[in-house]
DNA sequence: TCTTCTGTGTGATTCCGATCACAAAGAAGA
DNA sequence: TCTTCTTTGTGATCGGAATCACACAGAAGA
């Protein structure tokens, strides 16, 4: 199977949280339609998108749901587990930390860390936080390969350094500042504030807008 | 002043944060290139970006930075105060209470609201929790006009509806459903846990990946 | 078995954002 | 004042993603 866009992972994974939790548990098949209404898309890019992972459907049947969730999780790589560290137990880090372990899907946090030695030693949801200092013993040990920082923006590249230096693969960063990682490491930043910031700006705008880049109506 | 696209809000609040926090404070004037640089863009696209609220720069000597602050602020609106609600006052809701109360920017969190009746009365980081019964009064007495939902993903539509019903020009939605809401209301989807699922298919997929996009090396 | 009719699979097209490439501007130095 | 040289402003181009349109598949019913 070909290496698939980042677009179409993204909504791939939305597909996958919708068959899993709010999809009509009785019914067996599905229509494109159908997911693309939920998803508030169109049915052909929801085909196109099942397409590329492999899946193919029955006229006047849809797709089997069984099935494509199995192809969903093998796409996505799902269908293993996934250890995850969160460096900064912080607010935002404890949120994450409970909200990810009460949700026990196959990305699994295994350990935080923190430079507040007030912190080392807590648990925090079951997940135990360690030193910084730790970090390349304690990620070596639990095998984690990626990591969710959340520390203050000054701190975040220093924090990213050392994280590519114990060989983590992937870091999804919430600090504001574009880090600079190499290569052959994963990077998603993800700065909250900025869709708050869009919000400002399309509600004090007048004119119709088109919405998170999807056209509609209710 | 005509619409800018959500893409280059997005680029325009990135620099402003970039601006305010992390510009060398000595300099009174900033090269494309150096902006370009610190986001990992190319200068033609900052360019293109700040022509697009109608800031000009001098050719050698580059932009200056309080004149660009000031287009930037005016441009994304955030000259004047945005009131702010937070609905759903559990792990997520409360830590971003805290973070933005700490940042002090012109989005202000006004009230918190929840249907725990535990929560009631109670004062988060200095927000006051509020029944959802009293959300169309509390609204429109502080002038709420944005909110942000982080309610489980059964309830998200009801009170999306709810928060519609009293008025809100917009919604920060973090539960992972699709919400449907009036054209005239603006709606951001985020989604955490797909940034997370884009990490584990990205390094689990020994190719080369163009990463958020943006072709860089370093 | 044959016809009908609905939904899939996909080539073609459109649209939009990013990048390229270069002319014009104008500061610095002679 | 005139030349030089760097950086801006922007038309042109490229590429990718979403949408359209329709041929094809095949289940349902006669
Ligand atoms: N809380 C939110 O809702 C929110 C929203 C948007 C963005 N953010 C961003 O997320 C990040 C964290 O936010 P927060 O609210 O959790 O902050 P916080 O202050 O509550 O937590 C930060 C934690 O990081 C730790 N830390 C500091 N330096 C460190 C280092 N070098 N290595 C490891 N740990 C370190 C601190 O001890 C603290 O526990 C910030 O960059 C912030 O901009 C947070
Ligand atoms: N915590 C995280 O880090 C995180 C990460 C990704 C996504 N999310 C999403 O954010 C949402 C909230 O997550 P959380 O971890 O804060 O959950 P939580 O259970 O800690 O908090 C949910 C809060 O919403 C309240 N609530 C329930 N129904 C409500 C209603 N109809 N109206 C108002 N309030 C209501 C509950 O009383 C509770 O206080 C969820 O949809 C979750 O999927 C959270």
């Amino acid at each position: 199977m070909k290496l698939i866009s980042g677009k179409i992972v993204e909504r791939l994974a939305r597909y996958r949280t919708f068959l899993t939790e709010q999809a009509p548990g009785h019914r067996t098949h599905l229509f494109s339609h159908e997911i693309a209404a939920a998803m508030r898309t169109a049915d052909s890019q929801v085909r196109r998108d099942l397409m590329a992972i492999g899946t193919q459907g029955v006229p006047r049947h849809g797709y089997e749901v069984d099935a494509l969730m199995e192809k969903l999780d093998q796409a996505l790589c799902l269908d293993r587990t996934h250890a995850v560290a969160v460096v900064g137990a912080g607010h935002l880090g404890r949120a994450l930390i409970a909200f990810l372990e009460a949700s026990r899907s196959t990305l699994c946090i295994k350990a935080a860390f923190d430079t507040d030695p007030a912190t080392f030693g807590r648990v925090y949801s079951g997940v135990k936080c360690h030193s910084m200092a730790s970090l390349e013993a304690v990620t070596a040990r639990e095998g984690i390969t990626l990591a969710i920082l959340c520390v203050p923006a000054s701190a975040a590249q220093g924090a990213a350094d050392q994280l590519v230096g114990a060989g983590i693969r992937g870091i999804l960063n919430f600090a504001p500042v574009a880090l600079r990682v190499p290569v052959n490491v994963a990077l998603e930043e993800l700065v909250i504030t900025t869709y708050l910031e869009k919000l400002a700006y399309f509600t004090t705008h007048p004119s119709k807008e088109r919405r998170n880049g999807r056209h509609e109506e209710r």
